[in-house]
DNA sequence: TCACTTGGTTGCTCTTCCGCAAAGTGTTTG
DNA sequence: CAAACACTTTGCGGAAGAGCAACCAAGTGA
């Protein structure tokens, strides 16, 4: 499975986890990695099994899943190019909290949980990338939360969308094409909701044109109008409300 | 503000963020933290400061929370002794994405960025008791978003419950209480429902001999009928749904 | 070309939960 | 001790969204 193929330097400058590392160090990891090929729909780690590698995307784009016990799915998120995957690897005896699948034909590198400890511990560029990869992370899960907390479905749908658009978005006329393939099932599945309000959603968008909906592939056409739904500019009249909590400051 | 008040190796060799550490080099670290006590009620770092410092709890407790545009606010968890705070620091230019509250007399040890940073070069083992608290939060915050999403309000307040009853919880007699003052409000808060839903539960879960609720406290009389609960345990007739989508097992 | 599959839409009903309002119950404070 | 305050409870009405069912549309393949 060893192979150098669609690897080169100029791929990985754009892999943050490899910010800021020399030419040779950078070789000397990368060729430690192992390389591995997937067709679409192909799992790379499932949720549960034994966390042993770490993953870096160099080609392609994957699913990243949970399914519940009533085997309802949800979609976290997708993992393009020069991003990492499969982070719990480095807790150490612990398994895979999520399920990774392919989603379009795909490469990755990996390493195994060992080699890849002893990397950090060489190299504390490779560390402290890791670290703000896993802190970003983070902010994203809480606003996620917060959003998931606090706010309706369209705002939610709303976001998702422009995130997507910002990840993978491709400029054509007429506005801007999400460039994965998403079903209204992905999209419920990535805001919390059902698969007929996601469709309901679209629908009424398409019909005041600020989006055009197809068959797995969504056209944003009024993106600023989404802005807008996402970030509450519709209503300006809302009076911002005391904050419940009165606290002291800290001198 | 520094001093050595209520700091001995013995309480820090509970912190995760230390463990492994030789004798000396964690003396060295601790030294060069800044020791500061708070009173309940003062905020320790607040949503949109720019990230200076990063925080260990020594004693106490602290409410991590966010606050939406409509004042709406949000209670991500509460962080206890040993515990860390403000990983977002490590970003690098970056600003709290929450704002940290004592509830108790606390203590807390920071480092600035920049010395944390030299720290996390220098001993390769405190960059990965780093790494690994960033990845467990990381699944902890992904846990959360499945329940949020996919979860109805009375098993997100079940698990909240016995989330807060492990970390905190005291056995007495006829069960366990919890140990962090806890308001209806910020039960709400931490399960993405509103004040109003979270009394009605509490006070079913009350008559039904589960719980006693009292004011800004609660005592957990069956653990186990709670589990149930949140793990869907009830209706034990409920059929395993097929898994939606096929994939390809990655030879 | 026609059956078949997969993905999308939409009317209808029903559940869950929100949120106001008003009253109740412990704390704290002058 | 009374007044003020903070927290809690609960009835009621209503909104958001879930989920079934039936139907439509676009690919796919023999």
């Amino acid at each position: 499975m060893v192979s150098d193929v669609c690897i080169n330097t100029e791929a990985l400058s754009d892999v943050s986890l490899f910010r800021g590392l020399t030419g040779a160090d950078l070789t000397r990891i990368v060729q430690a990695a192992t390389v591995c090929h997937l067709k679409p729909s192909t799992v790379l780690f499932r949720d549960g099994a034994a966390a042993t590698a770490l993953y870096v995307v160099a080609e392609g784009r994957f699913k990243v899943t949970q399914v519940t016990v009533g085997g309802q799915e949800l979609l976290l998120h997708f993992v393009g190019p020069g991003q990492m995957m499969g982070g719990t690897a480095l807790l150490g005896n612990a398994s895979y909290r999520v399920t990774a699948a392919a989603v379009e034909p795909s490469c990755v590198l990996s390493w195994s949980s060992t080699s890849m400890s002893q990397f950090l511990v060489r190299h504390p560029r490779l560390a402290q990338n890791a670290l703000r990869l896993m802190a970003e992370r983070i902010v994203e899960l809480q606003d996620r939360c917060r959003e998931l907390s606090t706010e309706l479905v369209d705002r939610r749908v709303a976001r998702a969308l422009l995130r997507l658009a910002q990840q993978t978005g491709k400029k054509v006329e007429g506005g801007i094409l999400l460039g994965v393939q998403l079903s209204r099932q992905d999209l419920a599945e990535m805001t919390g909701t059902t698969l007929y309000t996601a469709s309901r959603i679209l629908s009424r968008w398409t019909q005041d044109g600020l989006i055009k909906a197809g068959r797995q592939k969504v056209l944003l056409c009024k993106p600023h109008a989404l802005v807008c739904i996402a970030e509450d500019l519709l209503s300006p009249g809302t009076p911002a409300k005391t904050p419940p909590t009165e606290y002291t400051e800290l001198a």
